[in-house]
DNA sequence: AATTAATTTGACCAACTGGTAAAACTAACG
DNA sequence: CGTTAGTTTTACCAGTTGGTCAAATTAATT
């Protein structure tokens, strides 16, 4: 398909991305504008319409670029490594996540409380499916007495919950704990709480 | 202050409140228009603009009647109480208040991943000194052995982070689940996991 | 160097934005 | 009823919005 990108070309695409991602995840897709990404990408407006479409395209290469990347850790959960390592090892990736991309987070999240009108149909069809399979494997290995009989969906809700709050509330975090990096005491936190969660 | 409101005054300053409420919790504060809360509200747009001065002061309003009704509940866990069902009454108050009222939620969601420019103060104030009296408190429990010893402000982030996600991520919660109200298995599982963390 | 393909720009547009001003209308009250 | 205070509408405006187009510029290829 994308067969011969010049350097120029994906220079300025990822230029584009970049400037979009902080623009979006800030304001959302209604309260963006292309004067904004343009003035963050360095590039004129007609220059960024010359290789994306329209505003709602960059919007939706950036969607899809984060829900490949959010999906990938759940499928390599290994259902013979195990179950508590392998839940805290997805779940301490996905804090991670939100350290080091916290716009994604938030990005994320906008869309989301929109109403996720452009995406839809990729949660109730890839992430469903994805989830569903992730949470007939907890319940096998709760079955199989391996980690303590728990919820699986509301478990996974609740790694999703607290590992995104760290990026997508951050200016909140940040307020009641002081400037600084908490992700570590979070990490231990998170940690204790799922040992505490998956242990018999 | 404010003696006398006509009984006009009430019926469209609450009809421009609720409208508000519903479209700036969906796109946020750049992302709304004058224009749908006033199609939304049933009032045309300089009619708005007679109640409210401006945009931003619907906007304002709505926030701040938010912060204070979630931060009452906070001050209004007694010191005195036991322990464990004193937070276990803020964590199902919390929930209870993102099932009731979501936009809520949403809005509130919408301004801190903006980075809350408009309540940073707000943040690092009134919200911060309620929380460091309530970490004080769960301090002082932990330290009187009457719960376990644990990480006060990564428990009340894990509790807000929860109990918000199930009105902020609703759609999601949806997908994966499907449509129904999924609150009183949040509430059960909720409850499981405080009181792991917290009994000793 | 010449030609072609790729890139960038400047000028522009129609629709929409928050907000204003004054006139028209309606309710309240003595 | 008449007067006043309160309410709503109509018409409007200047700035911004996403997007277009053709011309100008630059890079790549022969």
């Amino acid at each position: 398909m994308k067969k011969t990108e010049t350097r120029i070309q994906k220079k300025n695409h990822s230029a584009i991305k970049a400037a979009g991602l902080k623009v979006f995840a800030q304001f959302g897709f209604r309260g963006s504008t292309l004067d904004q990404i343009a003035a963050e990408s360095g590039l004129s407006k007609p220059n960024i319409l010359y290789y994306f479409s329209s505003k709602e395209t960059i919007y939706e290469a950036l969607l899809a670029q984060l829900l490949t990347d959010w999906l990938q850790p759940v499928r390599d959960i290994d259902p013979a490594g195990d179950p508590v390592e392998e839940i805290l090892k997805y779940a301490k990736h996905k804090l991670k996540m939100s350290r080091l991309y916290p716009r994604e987070s938030r990005l994320y999240a906008n869309e989301i409380i929109q109403g996720a009108p452009r995406i839809k149909s990729v949660l109730t069809g890839e992430l469903r499916d994805v989830v569903a399979t992730l949470a007939q494997l907890i319940k096998n290995w709760s079955e199989a007495g391996l980690i303590r009989v728990i919820d699986p969906y509301h478990l996974i809700f609740s790694i999703w919950a607290m590992t995104q709050h760290y990026a997508d509330f951050d200016v909140q975090v940040q307020a009641v704990l002081g400037n600084g990096d908490h992700f570590d005491d979070a990490e231990q936190y998170l940690e204790d709480m799922l040992r505490r969660m998956l242990t018999v």
